[in-house]
Order: structure tokens, then C-alpha cells, then sequence
DNA sequence: ATCAATCTGACAGCAAGCTGACCGCCGCAA
DNA sequence: TTGCGGCGGTCAGCTTGCTGTCAGATTGAT
């Protein structure tokens, strides 16, 4: 797997570099977005790790250009902790996960796994559940043959439940997939997106277990 | 944690299981593929261990073809191949490590620690009881091979009861469980929701000891 | 047989969840 | 800058179905 890793700071550029190194992958390491453009003109990445504040500019932008162009490589942001609007920013931005420095290594390889993992298998993997068609890699969803486009958060929401079909997830479990980070969410926005998420794509995909969660209904 | 060890040569394959087990895992040891096929059609497996070059066929297309019909087990691969082009190919047909032989089985247990840890909380076990299956992770429950959905409070109940099998539980003890703190409890809350429980479940899984309390049924 | 303990069908109150509406915010275009 | 449009968080009123309660039936011990 080839990994392209955008970060300025020296000592962790080397550190995440090792790391990933060390379990096997092959790893790109440029320290400025310009230096990043030219690196992805070449043969496509499989996975980006990019930083949020660069020497020529901020990765917010960078990503978003990058995703209009239709670029769909799978993202992690690496970001500080006094950057939390960024990360939100960042999920409508067309980031998959989220790292906050100072962060475990060994943590970073697993996102980068997982991540990696739910784009595994060569061409786009197509899920197929009830009347739908979900390719993950592009973020498309066909109802009944009809495309049907998804807001960032509802994406975010559908993968987790297209992750572990069946299993059900509480709403604490949703808004830390949602929000990343421990952000106050104060009313009952799971619900809400949730109820948006039913519109859009039927009723019976997610189904409501009183007290407990959500689970994916059965296809 | 169970281990399935997909390996023909019988010296390495006799040193790796007892490295194994040495840790205190499970390992079952097959040499062929046709044998592991039959060992993954019974209960699931944790981790498996993959050698590339089998006597009754290649373990590439054997791995390919468990991602494509959605089995995510961790795999690790144990290969001679030195060569990037199988390593790259092993990873793309959805393996999660690898280790080139000869290697060092100290670092194979930390691979497998590695490994496992990436994906904990991922694999659900499963409890059978009687002709009940239950993945507490996904609150999901099989009765005779069909879903059986409880409520908040059923699955406080029957979760008190799986974490102590066999064990006596007094309905005092059951309502400390359920309602956490003195809340008043003024009548038999607790004789109707073993009776809704054993409705959804079937009769023999809980048992009444008169004057004492409940206890889960022998499976 | 008698009595206490337990079981279970029925029911209503209320908390959990749903959803239409509102509005602030951000990114984009002029 | 201003305006526009879409996204997403919040709220309020409505709907839903879980859950505690009770009463009558049943069981088991003595």
C-alpha cells in the first residue's frame, strides 16, 4: 500500500514514517502542499496523511480542492488539539479519520488498517443491502437504481453502520464516530440525522431499538 | 483468542503452534487448504496465519476469495517469497501482515498481539446456550437460528444472568443490576421481566429456585 | 387442603424517539 | 463586500412502545 504523508514537523514526520515502515507499507513523505500536488500528479496513493497547518498553506483547502477535482483516496488528518472547528471542518471536507497529536503510534496504524481495510479489494467494492448499491470507495449511493447523494455527517453515519452490519450502535457510539472528539453535542442531533438518513434512503435500512441504539435493518 | 494456522511444513508449523500456545491462545493447525475451508465453516476463528504456498493450492486466491464473500478475519502471512510484488499482492488481497521466513517467533507473537489489538472490540464473541447464540457486542440474539430483539431492560436482566451462568441471583441482587440506584421497586418488576424474558427465549433458560431467586438453566 | 410464592395477561403513564421548522454558519460567486 | 444556497444543530410538539403496576391464575411446599 503506498502512503502519501504531509507533515512539516520534522521529528514526527520521521517517527510516523518509521511506523508505517515498520508495518509494511511504502511511504511518501513531502513537508509542503505544493511538494504534495506534484507527488499526486504521479501514480495514485492509496491513503493520505495529511497535516493541517503546512509552511505554504492549510490542509482544509488543499482537501477540498483535491476532493472537487474527484479525487476519492481515502484521507486521516493529523491535527492539534486547539484545532477542533478544523477537524469538523475536515469531515465536511472529505476526511475519513481524524488523528490528534500528540497521538499512539500504534493507534495511528490501526486507523490507517481500518481505514485501508474498508477500501480493500481492488476495484470499488459494491455493498448491496435491501434496494440499495453503496460503493464506499466513491462515496455513491443507488436507491432503486436512482443515485441518491448524502450530506458529509449522513455519510459518516451510514459508513458506521455499513462497518458492522447488524450490530447495534448506541448513540454515544454514533456521536464518537461523528465528532471524532469528545464535542458537546447537547441535543438530539443523532436522531435527526438519522431521520434525514431514513428519508433519503427508506425507511427500513436503520432500524430504532428503544433505549438501546440503532442497528442496520436486515437487508 | 483462536487461532487457525494454515501451514504444511510440519517443523515449522509444530514450532509456531507451541510458540503460540506458549502465550495462551487457542491454535487449531491445519496443512491444506481444503482443511481450512472445512475448520472456518464451523465457529469463527480470531486470527488466522497463512502460509502462501500450500500442497493443494496457493493462498493468494484461498484469501481473495474468503474477503470477497465479506469474511474480515485478520490475516497474517507467513511466506518464503521475499518478493515485494507477492507481499503487495497478499496486502491487496486483503491481509493484514506478513512474515518472511525464517522469522523470529518472538516477533510473531508481537505481530499477533499487534494484530489482535487493532481489531479489538471488532470480533464479537459469540455465547451459545442451549439453541441460543448471543454477541453481547451487537446486543444480538438467536433463538433456533432466528433473531429475537429485547428491550433495554431484557437485556439488563439476561446480561446479569450470562455474566454469572449457573450462578443464583436473588431479585434483590437483580434489581441492583437493573435500576442502579435505591429506586423504588414497589412490586414483582422483576417476576414479569424474567416472564417476558423467557417468552422471547424460551422456557428452559431461566430457572426459579422458590424463595431464593433465579439462575440461568444448565445449556 | 391451605397458604405463600410466582406467573402472566392487561393496561395506562410517560419517557424515548421522530420530524417539521427555524436559523446561524460557511463557502462560493458576483 | 453582499447575497445565495446548502449543511447541520437546536427546538417543540407529536407519536410510539417500553415498563411498572395490578389482579387473577397457577404452582409448590407443608
Amino acid at each position: 500500500m503506498r502512503i502519501l504523508l504531509i507533515e512539516d514537523d520534522t521529528v514526527l514526520g520521521a517517527a510516523v514514517r518509521d511506523q508505517i515502515a515498520g508495518d509494511g507499507q511504502s511511504v511518501d513523505w513531502v513537508t509542503r502542499l505544493d511538494a504534495a500536488t506534484e507527488a499526486l500528479s504521479g501514480t495514485g496513493y492509496d491513503l493520505m496523511l495529511l497535516d493541517l497547518m503546512l509552511p505554504d498553506g492549510r490542509g482544509i483547502p488543499f482537501l477540498r480542492v483535491l476532493r472537487a477535482r474527484g479525487d476519492v483516496t481515502p484521507v486521516i488528518i493529523l491535527t492539534a488539539l486547539d484545532q477542533i472547528s478544523d477537524r469538523i471542518e475536515g469531515l465536511n471536507a472529505g476526511a475519513d479519520d481524524y488523528m490528534v497529536k500528540p497521538f499512539d503510534l500504534a493507534e495511528l496504524s490501526a486507523r490507517i488498517g481500518s481505514v485501508a481495510r474498508r477500501y480493500a479489494g481492488n476495484p470499488n467494492p459494491i455493498i448491496t443491502h435491501g434496494g440499495l448499491e453503496v460503493d464506499l470507495a466513491a462515496r455513491s449511493v443507488l436507491r432503486e437504481g436512482r443515485p441518491v447523494t448524502l450530506t458529509a455527517r449522513e455519510w459518516a453515519l451510514f459508513e458506521a453502520f455499513l462497518q458492522r452490519p447488524g450490530q447495534l450502535l448506541s448513540k454515544a457510539q454514533l456521536e464518537d464516530k461523528l465528532y471524532a472528539f469528545g464535542s458537546e453535542v447537547e441535543s438530539n442531533t443523532i436522531e435527526v440525522h438519522v431521520s434525514r438518513l431514513r428519508k433519503k434512503l427508506g425507511a427500513g435500512v436503520i432500524e430504532t431499538e428503544r433505549g438501546l441504539g440503532y442497528r442496520l435493518g436486515a437487508g
